[in-house]
DNA sequence: TTTTAATTTTAGATTTGTCTAAATTTAATT
DNA sequence: AATTAAATTTAGACAAATCTAAAATTAAAA
């Protein structure tokens, strides 16, 4: 099965979409593609026709099981290309996303399969996101805002939410970076702010802000997949 | 400047056609592409609009600066798309064209001197086909079939024009192959077949019809660019 | 130099993906 | 429950790239 780019980037969308809310809504898809609900519409049937999701007018929709091997398939190609931009031709992993939306259209599975041999089957991308594996298998962690992680259980950095300059700069500023192992020593509940500790280090305080944007995860990954 | 994947296609092709005949004709870019005549009038006339193009209805056409420093962007992406599929993913020199085909519409400017870093500035693609530089120079080896090389004078195969399997077959078995230094020793007029040898192994024979398809240049080519 | 053939262009249609504006359906309020 | 508002879909249009069939131009042959 070989899809438009634009298809791939709907199936993509709604992927993403349908993780947090179980149907997704015509306009939240909109927003998500930075297009308008009509198009939305059209697009939908046209995916509709090829069953690659449930669709019922004016409910809502969701991707079926060939929508979603689909969509992971391209999210693959999306990470794996991050993590090649990134870790064999130096690019910052802030400046990779808007070239892996190009390169993740291209359909060649035997490329795709090689790239991920030789970048050494990696886990996940450089912002700390899981990388399906060549079955599409995907490794779901059990991400959480590092503001809603207990006080005093150890864990490791696993993704940055919101990657502004800003929001970067706080968290280099106080040597934490993808894959930093931490704990919350004390949170304080006046303005939820955070006293985390990096070993061998001192201890730093964090607002709420960047708590929110942070994601974490277990110490030791578990090797779930499904 | 930015242009669709479909006319980089043209002036890829254009700009290969023109180096052969002065002017490129209709039929003969059709044929390229594998399109129809109508086709090619309509983009001719978006390619001439854009300046791009010299175009005179009904006599033929070719590029111009502007045009052929577009096309020169593209077989500089396509040629290292290529090196690097063959040296760093180990695909077979004949199975990379049809995936950088797709590679070289990748419009990352930033990306394209990155991989050209990273592969350590080839010269020259898997097919000994030379890799225009960052700049667009490309390096122009007089390039010459095999069959029309002086008798006694060393050379090396630069490139081999048709790459059928049964070609490559004969090629492996005499020991020839990209880089491969050698000398005519003997022509016979009855047959336009060659006897050639290369350093350290016996003289073998090759037919007109590979001699043809075989391109030869010096044994070490200047560093001439335009 | 006519006539015929080949090449090239135009006219009009099609597909994919998008849009605006209007109509329809669902949800929210008074 | 009736009305207003929001969300969604339809209708119709458009741009890019392609196509077929027919017309126009150029080249070749009788």
């Amino acid at each position: 099965m070989k899809y438009s780019a634009s298809k791939e980037n709907y199936l993509k969308a709604i992927f993403h979409l349908q993780q947090e809310q179980g149907l997704v809504t015509t306009n939240a898809l909109a927003a998500a593609l930075r297009t308008r609900p009509a198009s939305v519409t059209d697009m939908l049937k046209k995916l509709k026709e090829q069953k690659l999701l449930i669709y019922e007018r004016y409910k809502g929709f969701k991707l079926n099981n060939e929508g979603r091997k689909a969509a992971v398939q391209v999210i693959r190609k999306h990470r794996l290309w991050e993590y090649f931009l990134v870790k064999k031709l130096q690019f910052g992993w802030e400046e990779v996303h808007e070239i892996a939306e190009e390169l993740e259209h291209i359909s060649s599975r035997a490329l795709i399969d090689r790239l991920d041999a030789f970048l050494g089957h990696p886990a996940t991308d450089p912002h700390g996101d899981p990388i399906p594996d060549s079955q599409g298998r995907l490794l779901v962690r059990r991400q959480v805002a590092l503001a809603d992680w207990p006080v005093n259980k150890a864990m490791q950095v696993s993704g940055i939410a919101s990657q502004t300059t800003e929001m970067l700069e706080v968290l280099q500023h106080n040597h934490i970076r993808l894959g930093t192992r931490l704990e919350i020593k004390k949170k304080f509940p006046f303005d939820d702010s955070l006293e985390v500790k990096v070993r061998n280090r001192p201890p730093v305080t964090l607002s709420a802000r960047v708590a929110k944007n942070v994601w974490v995860t277990d110490d030791e990954p578990p090797a779930e997949r499904r």
